[in-house]
Order: C-alpha cells, then sequence, then structure tokens
DNA sequence: TATGAATGAGTGTTCATTCAT
DNA sequence: TATGAATGAACACTCATTCAT
C-alpha cells in the first residue's frame, strides 16, 4: 500500500484499548487524515505535473500547492520519484481496468467501426477525466522506476493492439503486424493530444476524426469477415 | 550584483551591419570569428539539447561542449533561452526553405501519392539530418519564445497544409479543413518519432506506413480530380 | 511555533515526589508505565548510539527503535541531549559503583600486579558488558551536558587514580601525579579500544598486554613496599 | 592533480598567443588565484574538522569560514568527502614522508632510548604543526575514500613499527609483534592527545612521559643488542 | 575578446521538535 | 498518555548568470 507513512510504529500492545466496545474509529482518524493529505499531495503533483512536466516539476511547489511545508511531503513520500509512482500507478490501475472492459472479447468480435467505438470511447473518456495521466505518461528522460511504468504501459496497449489486429488479419507478418501497431498507437496518442486541448464539439469532431483515420487505415487490411 | 537573473532583455535582432562601405580588415575578422563562435555554440547546443533536452541542458555544459568559457557563451548570447531561440531560428529557416520546395505549386497538381511523396519526402529527410529541430519542436514546458518559435512554425506548417487540401476539397467548410489538418500534421508527428527512432530498412517501412495513412484517410475527401 | 528548537530548557531534575503520604495505585501504575517507557527508550538509545554515534543517532530512529512515536520520546526526555546524559548518567552510576568495588581499600594495600589485576578487571569488565557507555564517554564534539558527564567521569577515575598513585609514590610531585595518570588513563583507553574490538583469546591477550604495558610503567616509580 | 578545478576547457588552440615573447604569466595568474583558493577553502575546512569533526561539519560553514559563496566551494570541489580526501591526502603525505626520515634505516641501528628520539620526535611535530590531521585520521564511520585513507595511514605505520619490533625481538611470533605493534600504536595515539592538548612544559613532560612508557615496555623484551 | 572564478537563489531531502487529536 | 502528522531551518549540491582579469 504505497503512499502509507513509513514508520514501523507495530501496535505496542500495551495500550491497551480502554474502551470494552468494539470500535477503531480514534485509529482510523488518524490514518484518515493522512490519506486526506496523501490525496491532496497527489493531486497537487498532478497539477503540478501537468503544467510543468516531472523533471520541472519541484517538491517544494507540490508541497506548496498542497498547502502544506516540504517535510509533510516528505512524511508521506520518500523522495519525488515516488510521487510520480504513486500517482501513476494509481492511474495507471485504473487505465488497466479501463482497458480491460474496452478489449473485451465480445468487442472484438464485431464489425470494425464498432469495435473502434468500443475501444475508443472508454479510453478517450478516461483520458479527459484524468489529463495527469497524459502528462505522466509523456515523459522521456525520466527516471527509472516511473519510466518502466510509462514502458509497461505502451507494452501492454501495444500487444493488445497487436493481439486484435491479429484477429483481424490473420495472414500478415509480425513485423507488419508490428507496424501497424505503433502507427495505431501514435496515431491515437497524437489525436489525444488534439482531443485534450480541445472541448466540447469541438473534441467530438476530433474524436470523429480519429475514428476515421483509423477505419481507413485499417479496413483494407482485414481479411476477415468482422468489417461485414 | 552577480548572479541576479537579469531578465529577458533579448538583443535588438538583425545583427545591424548600419555601415554600407567596407571597412578595415580587423572588424571582419573579428565578426568572423564571433560568427564562428557562434556557430561553434549554436552545433554543441544542437548536441546537448537533443540528447538532454531543453530543460536539463546546462549552459555550462553546452560551453564545455563547445570548448569555451561560460563567459564566452554569455558573450553571444544573453542567456539559455536566446540560444533555443536562435537554433531553433536557423533551423526553422532551413525548414521553410525545404517547405517551400517541397510545396511548390507543380507538386500540388499531381494525384495524391505522388504529392504525398514530394512533400514528405524533404521534411522526413530534414528531419533526420537535424533532429534538434524535432528535439526543440516538442516543447512541453519551455519558456515564453521558443515556444512561440515552435508555435510559429506549427501554425506555418498547419497553414501550407490547410491551403493544400483546400484545393483538394473546395466544398469543405473551414471547420473541416482545420480539423483534418490538424489530424494530418498530428498524424505526421507521431509518424516522425517512428521514423527517427529506427533505421534503415524499419524506417523506411514507418514512412511508407505513413504515407498509407495519410492516403487512405485523405483520398475519400478529395473531390477534384486530383486522385485520379 | 512547531518545529521551534526550544534551548536546554533540562528538567530541573529529582524528580521531585513531594508527597510523602502513599497515594492511590493508579499514579504508581502511572509511574511505572513511565518508568518502563524510560528504560525502553533508553535501552534503543544505547543500541542506535552504538551503532552509529551520537551525533548520526536521530530521535526518531531512537523512538522507532523503541517501539513508541517521536512524541512519546519527548514526553520524558526534553531533547535528543537529555537522552544521552541521562543514559550516560545511568551507567556513570553503574560505573562508579563498579569503580568503588574496584578501588577498595583493601586492594589498594596489595602488590602491584595483583592491584592492576583487582582494578582493571571490574572495569574491563564492565565496558564489554555495556559497549554504549564506552560510545558515549568517546564524544567529539558532543554538546556541553554531555561533555560534563564524560568529564567528570574522567575526573573521577583520574582522581582516584591518583590517589593511588599517591600512596604508591608519596614523594612525587603533584605535576608528576598528574602527568602519570593522565598517561595511565590514556592508555587504559587506548587499550580499552583494542580490547573491546577483539573477540576470546585475542582480547585475552590485548589485557594481559594492557597490565603488562602498566606495571612496567609504574613498578620503577613506586617507592613504597607495595611492590614487593 | 586534485584540487584543480573541473572543467575541461581544452586549450582552445585559436585564441592564438598574440604576444612573440614567451611567457604564461596570464594564464598563470588565473590559476593562481584558483590555487589560492583551494589553499583558503582547505585551510578553512581543515579548521571547521577540527572543530566539529568531519561528520557535523558543513560545507556552507566551510565555504562561510573561507568567506566565499557554497558554489565556489564547489568550482574546486566535487564534493565533501573531496575537501576531506584532498586535505588528508596532502597532510598524508607529508606523514608518509615524515614517517620515511624517522624510520630511517641508520635510526633503527641505535639503541633504543635514541630510536624512540629519532622516530616520535618528527612525528610529533608534525602532529602539533598539523593539528586537522589528527582531526580528520580520528574518524569512524567517515564514508569510503577518506577512512580508507585512515586506514591506509594505519596499517602503514602499524606495518613499520612491526618491522622495527622485528628486529629487535626476532624470536617473537608474529601475534606476538601484532599485539606489542598494536599496542604502541595505541599509546602513540593517547599519548598525542595529551601532547596536543597541552603546551610548553606540559606538552615537553607528557611527550618524555609516552617515551619513557614505550621505554619500559619495549626493554624488556629485546633480544639484540640495540638495548646496550 | 576570452577566461574561469564567483555568486546566490534554488533543489531534493533530513531531522529535532511541536501539536492536534 | 500516546500518536503521528506537521513544521521549518538546515544540509549537500547545482546552475544560470556576472565580473575581474
Amino acid at each position: 500500500m504505497p503512499g502509507t507513512p513509513k514508520g514501523k510504529a507495530a501496535e505496542t500492545g500495551e495500550t491497551g484499548e480502554t474502551s470494552g466496545a468494539g470500535e477503531g474509529a480514534a485509529p482510523r482518524r488518524r490514518q484518515a487524515r493522512g490519506e486526506r493529505r496523501v490525496s491532496q499531495l497527489l493531486a497537487a503533483a498532478a497539477g503540478v505535473f501537468c503544467r510543468t512536466g516531472y523533471a520541472a516539476a519541484s517538491t517544494n511547489a507540490i508541497a506548496r500547492e498542497a498547502g502544506v511545508s516540504p517535510g509533510t511531503l516528505y512524511q508521506f513520500f520518500p523522495n519525488k520519484e515516488a510521487i510520480a509512482v504513486e500517482l501513476g500507478g494509481q492511474l495507471l490501475q485504473q487505465a488497466h481496468e479501463m482497458h480491460g472492459q474496452a478489449f473485451l472479447p465480445e468487442n472484438l468480435q464485431r464489425p470494425l467501426p464498432e469495435l473502434l467505438d468500443a475501444v475508443l470511447d472508454p479510453v478517450i473518456a478516461f483520458n479527459c477525466e484524468n489529463p495527469a495521466f497524459w502528462a505522466l505518461m509523456h515523459g522521456s528522460g525520466i527516471p527509472g522506476a516511473i519510466d518502466q511504468e510509462h514502458w509497461k504501459l505502451h507494452s501492454s496497449l501495444l500487444g493488445r493492439i497487436e493481439s486484435v489486429l491479429h484477429t483481424f488479419c490473420p495472414e500478415s507478418s509480425p513485423a507488419e503486424l508490428a507496424h501497424t501497431s505503433n502507427m495505431i498507437l501514435g496515431i491515437f496518442k497524437a489525436s489525444l493530444d488534439l482531443i485534450l486541448v480541445h472541448e466540447g464539439a469541438e473534441r467530438e469532431a476530433y474524436i470523429a476524426e480519429l475514428k476515421t483515420v483509423l477505419l481507413r487505415y485499417l479496413d483494407p487490411m482485414i481479411t476477415t469477415p468482422h468489417s461485414g
């Protein structure tokens, strides 16, 4: 459970729970405050990362944005990277769940246009609601752990795309599949940039455009009845 | 007061040369040497920016790479940003020339496949030869002036794409043209990333793929005889 | 104003107990628990001081080692220095008791070799069993109060040595006595370092060597029948 | 050449030495200033290390003591440890030279009392003139490089003592030699502490006392004609 | 004109100490 | 009483920028 204070503080045992009635509200309170702080800090970090990128974000700035002192930040996170890792990790988990739903087997049987809707809509929606996710996953030259997360997400997405693609174009060579998947992911990312900086009808227009691009790119490649 | 940043204070520009009549050889020498220094520094900066990105590049590192002292660097550039602006500007000018050739009127009359070749090949070649250009134009969280350069390049490209597109699809609304142009540019950038990180046959494959995507995306939109 | 150091503000000492008459059991309990806590904390501090030295020992580490929160630690000790002072004081008292036994008048009548055995053996044993004592008493750059403890121990030992020496060499000048006593104490400390870092036979060898050194050093000085 | 500024700045070659007459004074001046700063900083560090020990010495305090900004310190030393290493190294070299002279073969032939004078006097003198040496070589738990230096000095001294001892007591077992050498070194260190905190006649008295201790300790062990 | 020493505010991080609960 | 979150000054170290030479 990352984001939890680091101290050992094993229940000392001898403090003796004087109240006979079962509860746990008092300790809950404590943890509750800590968890609120963690959330505050992560939210502040999300904001700062979004505005300045990971490298230029200073821990003091994050603490200031969260309205706490630098020391407080370090009571919950051992270092700057851990903040990004935790933030990225939380979002990543949600993203994985999203992707799990998006790439549901039943979706993959459908004709291409429906499949694109089924896959892209939740992913886009998630990114619109969590712009920090995108900011973090952009990073290049970012230290170890967070880059690994970035890489894991990238590979995971690429793998899913490749496998779907394989069911559509069973005759394609692995190299072709790799090229196409990379292009799809690249196109998606580029479009997501456009989608995120627009709102309302404009955003919808770019979403439609993305689907058009992918549909036209992929339709001629399909060699199975999916497209029917 | 040493160590105090002194704001932007950009050179007033244009390098002046108020004296039309030829002067002695000595000043020429000076200027020649100065220009050599500037080139040295810009080349060094290009290298450092490519390797580490703008934010992480230190002026001392650039000076060291150029083989001069930090003081010397500041004799030619008022601050770090100015180096990026100048470098970006020079590359931008070359890019504009490239684009001028790429978007030659005679090219724009040709059928789409040929047009894509004619336009994309030189632009891609330029970027492969000047990776610093791409590194600089990627900028996130980069200060004002250089972002303006980025924006200028972006708008310029967008304008050109839009105008070509207009000759292909005269009935499209301005909004539609804008969406499509933005998508084209986005797709181009995403593909360029893939192209730049690969070499040889792989690179060629991604170039081909880019053309395929754009061809399939644009072909159905064309309402003039170009596509024939 | 949290986070502000509040100076030395040592407990006024003596723990007071103004009420001579016995009170209820509850306060007793409290005190008993408190004393247990103090012992816990001192034991933890002894461990941490031994492992890392006084300066590098953090109060949080001591609290953690004792299994309590930092706040609890500060309920019993006003500051870090007070912990060292208390620990040093307790050990010092035990040391004094040891020394009292070691420097028993009956021992001082014996011939030098026996006297050295009688005096050194318990002192060495005590230090082997309480390595924290030595770690604390080594102090360099350690703050005032604890250095005072160090000094008190040092003077006390020096005084005892000097007085014994006086019975052996009644004709020596006070200055000579002081020099010799200081040398003896220095030799003892240096040897103790060697004794503490070795074990088993090696340790015994260094103990023997210490006695040899002192014996040879002192024997020629003795002007009374002790040495016979 | 430690302590020299870190920059690469290879002679640029094209700056062209316009003065025909051979010199090099101008660049000398530059280096001279730097070297003066290095000396200043090392002197300041020596003072701070002496007063507070290595661990508690802060780089900012050293810079302040030297009258420069923290940045300046870091222009000449890459980190705190390097300062100690450089300071220790310089003193160590001088110490080694001293020891070389002190342990001259011709000295080792002499009778023990003269040998003790010949060996101890220069070593003591050196330490009196360079108290920082002793402060640095005391450290325990000090980071890698400097502890290694400490260890190297310790071993070197121990080795020299052991070899001299071997010529005096050829029948002693290696274990006995090791014990005796360690005791000698320990006694020397303990006495040096006393010597350094005293001055004038007192200091001389402790020097004499040290020689007495060693003479009486070693004389009975000698099995060769040296002692005659 | 070139050098490189100098600056000082800034960074990430730690830790003795305090305070609300 | 015990907790652990909170504080803020300090530390080691960096870097854009300036200035004496």
